[in-house]
DNA sequence: CGCGGCCTTGAGCAACATCAACAATAGTGG
DNA sequence: CCACTATTGTTGATGTTGCTCAAGGCCGCG
C-alpha cells in the first residue's frame, strides 16, 4: 500500500494494478459449485434474463461481460451494473415476483445455472454458500452505491472517467500481467451513456476531450489508458475505493 | 389485492396501500435474533457509523429512520439509501476494509447490534440467518438499482415524485391503518436533494410545483399526499415496482 | 464494395445550478 | 410565554452543463 515510488506515478499506480502473474483460466471464479447440467452459453447481444422474468434460477458468471439494466416505459434505459466473471446474477427466490432488471450479454457468455429449487439442498452440503452469496450481494450493493454517487454528484467528465477506471481496474484484476494499458471494453458509447446517465452524443464529446488531453483513448471498443494518474485524478477517486472494487 | 374500487381512484390506490389492521409494534421487524446486550440508541443527527469506519458489527434497525450516504472529498454528498425499521445495516466482515458509506440517524434510532464475531456462531444456531441476510441485501440492491435509474434517467420532477412515493409507500407498509395521507417525513429539502442528485434550491422549486398542482405538500417535514394517483403518474412507476418496495 | 451500425461534429436550447437576499419555522434559554 | 438564533425554506436573476436535432463520416462485416 505504501512505497512503490514509481517515476511519474503517484504510487497508486503500482498498488492498484500489481503486475503479478496469475491464472489465465477462469478457475478461480467459481464461487458456486458447478453442476454439469448447469453450464449454458449465451451469445453477445442476447438477454440472460429479462425485466419481468420470474427468475427461477441464479447464475454464476463463468466467462464474459454482462450488463444489468432497467428500463422505463418510454424506452429510457439505465445500466445499473456491469458483471464480470465470478459474479452471481439473478433474483433470489421469494424476493418473489419478477426481476426488476434485465441482464444483457455484452460478449459471448458462459454461466453456470443453479436452479432455485436446488439452492436449499446445495446449502446443506455447503453451509458456507449463503454467506458467500450475501458477501457477493454486499459487494454489488457497494458498487451500486458508488455508481449512485457518481451519477448523482459528479460531472459528465468525472462520471465517464470513473466508469472507465472502474471497469479497467476490475478487468485487470482478473487478467493481470497482460498488456496493462490496452484492453477490449465491449461497450458502445451509447451503453456508456446508459451507465452514466448521459447521452451518447455527450459521452462522445467527453471522450474526445480525454483523448485530446492524452488521458484515455476509446475507439470501437478498444480502450487504451494513456495516463493512469491523470485518469484517477479526473475520476476523483481515492485509492481505497479502487481497492474495494477488487474484492470478492 | 383486487376489489376496493374506490371513487376517483384507479384502483391502484387500494392495491398499493391496503388499509389492513396491523401490528403497531416493531415486533415483526426483527429479522435477526435480538440479544439483550445489543440494543443501542442513537439520537437524531448523529452517525450510526461513518465513512471509513471499520465495521465490526452489523445492525438490525429496530426503530427510526436512517440515511446511508457517501461523500466526495470536496463535500458533495449523496444519499444512497433510506433504511426503515427491519433493515440490516453495516458492513459484512471480510468485505474487509472500511465502510465506503456512512449511516446517519434521521430520527432518534434504536438498533440491535450483532458483533461480527458473533455472526458465525449465531448462524450455527440459526442456519436460516445468512440466507435472510442475503435476501435483505438483494432487496437493498434492488432498491439501489431503482434509485440509479431514477437519478440517471428521470427529470427532477420525476425523481422527487419517485422518492416521495417510495418513502411514503415503504413507511405506510409499516404502519398501515394510520391516517393515510399524512406522515412525518424526517428530511430536509437539502437531504431530498442529496438523495435525488439535485440542489436543495431546485428541489424547492419542484416541490412548489407539485404543491401548486395539488399533488403533494411537503413543508417542514410534514408530508401530505393530496393526489396519490397523479403522484404515481408523475413518478412514472408501474404498480409492480411499488409492490416490490414492500417486500422484505 | 455496399450496407448498417456506430461514431463525430455543429448549432440551438432546456434543465438545472449558482449566487444572493430574504422569510418562515422551530428550538433555546430567559 | 417571549425573544433570540440557527436552521430551513423561498424566490429571483443569471450562468453552465448537457440535451436535442440533424447531417455526415467511419468502421466492420457480409
Amino acid at each position: 500500500m505504501t512505497r512503490c515510488p514509481r517515476s511519474t506515478s503517484t504510487g497508486a499506480d503500482g498498488a492498484l494494478w500489481p503486475a503479478a502473474a496469475a491464472p489465465s483460466s477462469t478457475e478461480g471464479y467459481r464461487l458456486l459449485p458447478r453442476y454439469r447440467l448447469g453450464d449454458r452459453k449465451i451469445e453477445a447481444g442476447r438477454d440472460l434474463f429479462s425485466v419481468g422474468s420470474t427468475g427461477n434460477a441464479i447464475f454464476n458468471l463463468i466467462d464474459g461481460w454482462v450488463a444489468l439494466y432497467t428500463q422505463l416505459e418510454d424506452g429510457r434505459r439505465q445500466i445499473v451494473q456491469f458483471a464480470l466473471p465470478g459474479a452471481i446474477l439473478g433474483v433470489l427466490p421469494s424476493n418473489r415476483s419478477q426481476a426488476t432488471f434485465g441482464a444483457l450479454a455484452l460478449t459471448d457468455v458462459v454461466v453456470s445455472v443453479i436452479p432455485n429449487s436446488m439452492l436449499a439442498t446445495l446449502s446443506r452440503d455447503e453451509p458456507e454458500l449463503p454467506m458467500r452469496l450475501a458477501r457477493s450481494l454486499a459487494r454489488d450493493c457497494s458498487l451500486a452505491f458508488d455508481h449512485l454517487t457518481s451519477i448523482g454528484r459528479r460531472s459528465a467528465r468525472e462520471r465517464v472517467a470513473h466508469l472507465i477506471l472502474e471497469l479497467f481496474t476490475r478487468y485487470r484484476a482478473q487478467w493481470p500481467g497482460n498488456r496493462i494499458e490496452e484492453m477490449l471494453l465491449p461497450l458502445t458509447q451509447e451503453q456508456i451513456g446508459d451507465a452514466t446517465g448521459l447521452t451518447s452524443v455527450h459521452v462522445n464529446r467527453v471522450l474526445s476531450g480525454l483523448r485530446k488531453e492524452r488521458i484515455v483513448e476509446f475507439h470501437y471498443r478498444r480502450l487504451r489508458i494513456l495516463d493512469p494518474d491523470r485518469l484517477i485524478e479526473v475520476a476523483g477517486v481515492e485509492p481505497e475505493v479502487v481497492t474495494a472494487w477488487l474484492e470478492r
